[in-house]
DNA sequence: TTGAAAGCGTTACCAT
DNA sequence: ATGGTAACGCTTTCAA
């Protein structure tokens, strides 16, 4: 193993063509060479077996054809999904994805993307995990950046895929109110250190204007963590949830009825920012042997595909996670290949999938 | 955007500080270089704001920090589960991971494999698709790599970090011919373009041995895909399967009953070779009003964290995806760095998450 | 259309 | 311990 087996070079298929090494290099190329010499400048690397070095190639050209794709959290399934579909729109251009995981940090989410744009990757597609952050602006500066998800206030991006969060917001609680909800808990997985997310901003505003009382909390997007932060909402029963200080545990002890919300009130309603939230509270729930879709209901956000084989399936908010995918990657290579685009703003509509865990309160 | 307004080079820092590039070089790099020196380097870079350039780097150097990540098949949600777990693990030790996904095309995946070794990446990590295909071979001798999941037969692999599967698929078919059931339907991930997989050829061995009848059928992990399968699956209803003409469809039908299998006979087991494709299986379940548990016995293979959410929750068999994650990157970064190692092979033992999507057949 | 040569920013070898 | 200087393999002016 190890045996690194000299590539061939550019000067060797030089040589072998009796070409100069430019002649060459343009000829694979296919740029301002004869039909003629072009064809026998390809058999020739094609005997020998030559490939271009990626990297010489980068160091002279400044290009790579590698796109970095950083992640605000990886432990999100549906973000998975998406770096997975954006991976596999890139490759199809032939073009390579960086994927990076942030883990939820703002200070490390702009390290990556420095280091990124220092691995000289063409482009940058980034889903963050705090958009209004000062970095963005010397980054997109250096390089085009193409934001999924919230816009990057501060930058002048190259492109952006924005997701109308206030309409989803709005849908889910307009649709929760509908179904006689007052008090709505929401498990964001915003960290501590990224106080004001456009969502968490807006969940309020929202709920003040529908005479919701929601009570934000922070929640991992790791399963069991996620089921922890649940466990100590459904413990909290009634109406309304866990104490606001994040710091207690709570006392760990579960929702006593057996099919009946504890305290007996009104049931509880828990609106997740992300998909993989939601699955940590029917963990939680059925520990507590609570029925989502009857004893508790529970909202999502992002409709990651396995979110309708639950039990009850998961009533979400879908974006078209493909079409995201697509757009974005047609964004960053448009701007890459200094292609203008008509819309370099994608505004994607929220479509709420009502399918059954959510209840109507009874009277 | 776009002024790349010019990176300050290590020439830049050794005219600042009077000494040689070489000199500087070195001293950034900690080596042969008197602590003076090397103090008054690091401070004039980073009062410069220097960060050495990755592609020159890798160009002189030969080595790009770079780790190549070649999953089989990204519609598995294990398998994206596995790859965000890699990539977090490389991350850690400051280094990149370029994540490519075959798409369960074994043509694709030496492909894919080349093109790696091509971007000079330092070393590889691959969940293999067709792990005795010829090609490995060579790709092996030019760049360590690390296999996960099954050997790469042909191959002198830097490491291999492999599931036991003949003791895993002999976990379930013991356990489900200790439930009664003599028939099961086994949902395999492969491909006509490679058609044995050491999964594949083994599970029909151990249910010779254990006097079960298995028909293996494949199926995509994509859950559409897996549902249309699965579908096929349980309308052919009783102890027996789909028909093995995987061109055929079969007629769209679903079982009739409401609560009893189709035909009334003894429940169906299905084996999935994935949790992905499992959960196929409780979607098309879901639609034909079958309970999982009760009217089919449903068993998944490398436990998702969702997996314990669906209702039931499925039974399947864990490798510890952790510990996986970390040994493969340990191994690839040992080899990459020439370290000898004790174990370069490490077998992980299945564990059967027993957990109630399958069911005793009843006398 | 083709060739010569100057980079690109490091690393690493060989002197000193 | 430090400096000089070839590589590294390609792209890209600039001339011819």
């Amino acid at each position: 193993m190890a045996r690194p087996e000299k590539r061939t070079t550019l000067r060797e298929v030089a040589e072998a063509t009796g070409l100069s090494t430019a002649a060459v290099s343009y000829a694979l190329r296919g740029k301002q060479v004869s039909k003629e010499t072009e064809e026998r400048v390809r058999k020739a690397a094609a005997d020998l077996g030559y490939e271009a070095d990626p990297i010489a190639r980068a160091l002279a050209s400044g290009r790579t054809s590698m796109i970095g794709v950083l992640a605000g959290d990886l432990q999100d399934l549906w973000q998975q999904h998406l770096m997975a579909a954006i991976g596999r729109e890139l490759l199809a251009g032939d073009r390579y994805a960086l994927i990076l995981d942030a883990g939820g940090d703002p200070a490390r989410e702009l390290a990556l993307a420095k280091q990124l744009r220092d691995q000289r990757v063409d482009g940058l597609l980034v889903s963050p995990v705090d958009p209004s952050a000062e970095g963005w602006s010397k980054i997109a500066d250096t390089v085009p950046v193409v934001s999924i998800g919230d816009a990057l206030s501060r930058a002048r991006t190259a492109g952006e895929v924005l997701f109308d969060n206030r309409a989803g917001i709005d849908a889910v609680l307009d649709y929760l109110r509908g179904l006689g909800h007052r008090r709505v808990t929401v498990l964001t997985p915003t960290g501590p250190s990224t106080p004001d997310r456009p969502a968490d901003v807006y969940v309020r505003e929202a709920a003040d204007r529908l005479g919701i009382e929601v009570e934000v909390l922070p929640c991992a997007q790791e399963l069991g963590e996620a089921t922890a932060v649940a466990r100590r909402v459904l413990a909290a029963g009634g109406g309304g949830a866990a104490g606001g200080d994040r710091g207690a545990v709570g006392d760990g002890g579960l929702a006593g009825g057996d099919g009946s919300v504890a305290g007996g009130g009104r049931p509880n309603a828990v609106f997740c920012f992300s998909d993989s939230i939601a699955y940590g509270v029917y963990a939680a729930a059925a520990e507590a042997s609570l029925t989502i879709g009857r004893d508790i209901s529970v909202v999502g956000f992002d409709d990651h595909p396995v979110s309708r084989v639950l039990t009850p399936p998961l009533t979400t908010v879908d974006w078209g996670l493909t079409d995201i995918a697509k757009e974005a990657a047609r964004l960053a290579v448009a701007a890459i290949e200094g292609r203008r685009v008509r819309r370099k703003r994608i505004l994607c509509a929220p479509r709420l999938s009502e399918r059954g865990s959510a209840l109507r309160v009874p009277e």
